[in-house]
DNA sequence: TGCATTTATCATGTGGATATGATAAACTCG
DNA sequence: CGAGTTTATCATATCCACATGATAAATGCA
């Protein structure tokens, strides 16, 4: 099967926001690094090859979403305000779209429950299965495997990750970030 | 299962863009009428509750695009180029939305299908059967069924529909556009 | 032909998502 | 305390989807 070739825009329409998609791909990364150690914004960009500014205000709007945590000055940075299996995709792309009211896929003013459109009930299941996807998928779900570890288990039987900092020892900080300050 | 209370955004983000609804509900909108009388923008606009001007502009895309054939002058309008059962979905919404050329649901420049990113298996049956209803469904699928009908029947369960029309009696012509001319 | 009708095209405006740069506020540690 | 680090916030800038209004071009008909 081959849709039409037509000339198409250029950049195709994206399921999630590029904010959500930043929003997601953050919070996997902070949740595979250590979690007795914040992460900088500035570690976060680079990782993720988008812009810094506005990556930290997208981090911030996770932090008030109760996502993650944040702290300032040196030792300051990102953490997950939860373990990674609690968090869920929808959870994490809340503040910035609101998947579980998309509403009338043909944007009909009278289309309701009640009184569904022709195309309702046709597109009702797929989007069903995506509302599940996005509500089930957790972060745990889609970090990398860290080191050592059966490579496939669950992420359920890990230690538990010596209660977020607070109180660790204070573990060497050895050269990360070559960067010469001026 | 119910979503984080957050804020979220005023306008939920829609899965196809507003000028793609435009145009799906648009051509139902003419299929849905006798296929020897031209429609036109006035008409549609108004049926449709959208701005009439920016509406023009859509239809004239779908002109180009092969879906509507348009005629000036009196006696013109728009009217199908093509059975509404050879109208999928995805081919009257190609000229304003790739639906085909989705990516990484994440936005990860690095995923690609030899090296997908942790979330692109989860994500692709779901993302397969969107491409699959938008390859299928057809404008004919969409259309109401015109005259007489059970009022609450569901879809499944229905006649073939007499090969979708194309050929049925003329049924009826009543009185359709009672503007008076100033 | 001339006029009314209707689509096609152009010029411009608006709002939100995305992005940038500067400054303020909080925190750590010597 | 004071200096350096890092997040929080503010003030703009840019781009595109969506929209508006005016004008041009085509068509049918008296």
């Amino acid at each position: 099967m081959q849709f039409a070739g037509s000339p198409s825009p250029d950049t195709p329409r994206m399921f999630l926001s590029g904010t959500t998609q930043y929003a997601i791909r953050a919070v996997i990364h902070v949740a595979e690094h250590a979690a007795d150690e914040p992460l900088r914004v500035d570690d976060i960009a680079a990782a993720l090859d988008v812009p810094r500014n506005y990556l930290s205000k997208t981090l911030h709007q996770l932090v008030r979403a109760g996502v993650l945590k944040s702290g300032r000055g040196p030792r300051g940075g990102f953490q997950l305000a939860e373990p990674p299996d609690a968090l869920t995709l929808a959870r994490v792309a809340a503040p910035f779209d609101d998947l579980a009211n998309r509403q009338c896929l043909l944007g009909r003013a009278t289309c309701t429950s009640r009184r569904p459109c022709s195309a309702h009930g046709r597109w009702e299941s797929i989007s069903t299965q995506m509302l599940t996807f996005f509500g089930h998928t957790t972060i745990a779900d889609l970090m990398a495997e860290i080191a050592e570890r059966p490579s496939t288990a669950p992420v359920h039987d890990r230690p538990p990750a010596a209660s977020l900092r607070t109180s660790g020892p204070p573990r060497g900080r050895t050269a990360r970030r070559a960067r010469a300050a001026p």
